[in-house]
DNA sequence: AATCCGGGGCT
DNA sequence: AGCCCAGGATT
């Protein structure tokens, strides 16, 4: 049992970022701030949190609010169930928490979208509950505080190192600190590579031999190469826009056509665009079609741009048609 | 336990 | 060209 709880929250007081997000500890701002910092950088989700907040100021606006505008506040981040949970999660707060989210992080894990890490952080963070909040984080400032060299991706070893963190939590007085200041230390000091261990506060208690090599991961899957090619189908001024599977890569958002029309007028070949997610690569052609008729899935770009969310992976693509049609 | 699910920035 | 990121759900 180490005893590095008291120089690292001392660290933190003085040295931690002002996440706004955190000012006001109103759990509903530090739910949506979690989520959507899952897997996402702060910096990027910032602007998307301060936009979602302004529009969607409460647990009951979210549960109300249309699917199209939810996932138009998400489009660019990612991960797109994330959004989907977040309107399941308010809509159960309505029914059965009268609008509000439950207190302890047993009552939190039982929410779409909410698990261990996010469960903790709003517990600890907005109620001053004594639980953990493990993040990648913590994961890899504990693997070097304890110089493990095990697979961290392994269940067995997550678990070993959430035991690890359960039996450091300070007071209830000091755990929405403490857990952020893990964190903090992971986020400015203690970084996946190049480690800044002269600036760290917990130097003296840590085990790590090569901390640059903590934590160990097995090796990832190479990723899997997908063709695509795409029909844009063009009349007038407007765009033809497709509403994706509400299951799989991408679900409810807007592509476009991937197989040819019947009636093309002028076709016209676009700059071919490669786009890599984690886990597939799409190898993208695409054909701007110009037919003779529409529909009501037929938007202008102004209405595509204000209304449909759109993944960035079309986003190239989306571009060229916006200059055919300025030219035009 | 392994796989799915985005996107972007850093090395 | 990988790796990583304030992870969780599904199979």
């Amino acid at each position: 049992m180490k005893e590095f709880q008291k120089d690292l929250i001392d660290w933190y007081i003085k040295n931690h970022r002002p996440l706004e997000f955190r000012l006001k500890k109103d759990p509903y701002e530090i739910w949506i701030s979690e989520i959507m910092a899952q897997q996402t950088r702060i910096e990027a989700m910032l602007p998307y949190f301060k936009r979602w907040i302004q529009q969607l100021p409460d647990i009951e606006s979210v549960a109300k609010c249309d699917d199209e505008k939810l996932n138009k506040l998400w489009q660019g981040l990612g991960y797109y169930s994330r959004c989907k949970n977040i309107k399941k999660c308010a809509i159960e707060c309505v029914e059965k928490y009268s609008g509000k989210l439950p207190c302890t992080k047993e009552e939190l894990l039982k929410l779409p979208g909410i698990g261990p890490y996010t469960a903790g952080a709003i517990a600890s963070i907005a109620n001053g509950q004594r639980v953990s909040a493990v993040d990648g984080n913590v994961i890899r400032v504990f693997s070097r505080l304890y110089n493990i060299f095990e697979d961290v991706t392994k269940t067995s070893v997550k678990k070993q190192i959430e035991e690890l963190v359960d039996e450091s939590l300070p007071s209830k007085e000091e755990i929405s600190y403490y857990n952020q200041a893990i964190m903090e230390l992971g986020a400015l000091i203690c970084i996946p590579k190049n480690p800044r261990c002269e600036l760290c506060p917990v130097k003296k208690y840590c085990d790590a031999k090569d901390p640059g090599s903590l934590p160990y991961k097995a090796k990832k899957k190479m990723r899997k190469i997908e063709y695509k090619h795409l029909y844009i189908l063009v009349h007038k001024d407007k765009v033809h826009v497709v509403k994706r599977a509400d299951t799989g890569l991408l679900a409810g958002l807007y592509g476009f056509d991937e197989t040819k029309p019947e009636h093309i007028i002028e076709s016209i070949e676009l700059e071919p665009y490669i786009h890599i997610f984690s886990h597939v690569e799409w190898h993208m052609d695409a054909t701007l079609c110009i037919v003779d008729r529409e529909d009501s899935n037929y938007k202008t770009v102004e209405e595509i741009e204000e209304h449909i969310a759109m993944p960035s992976a079309f986003m190239p693509f989306m571009k060229q048609v916006k200059e055919y049609l300025w030219k035009k």
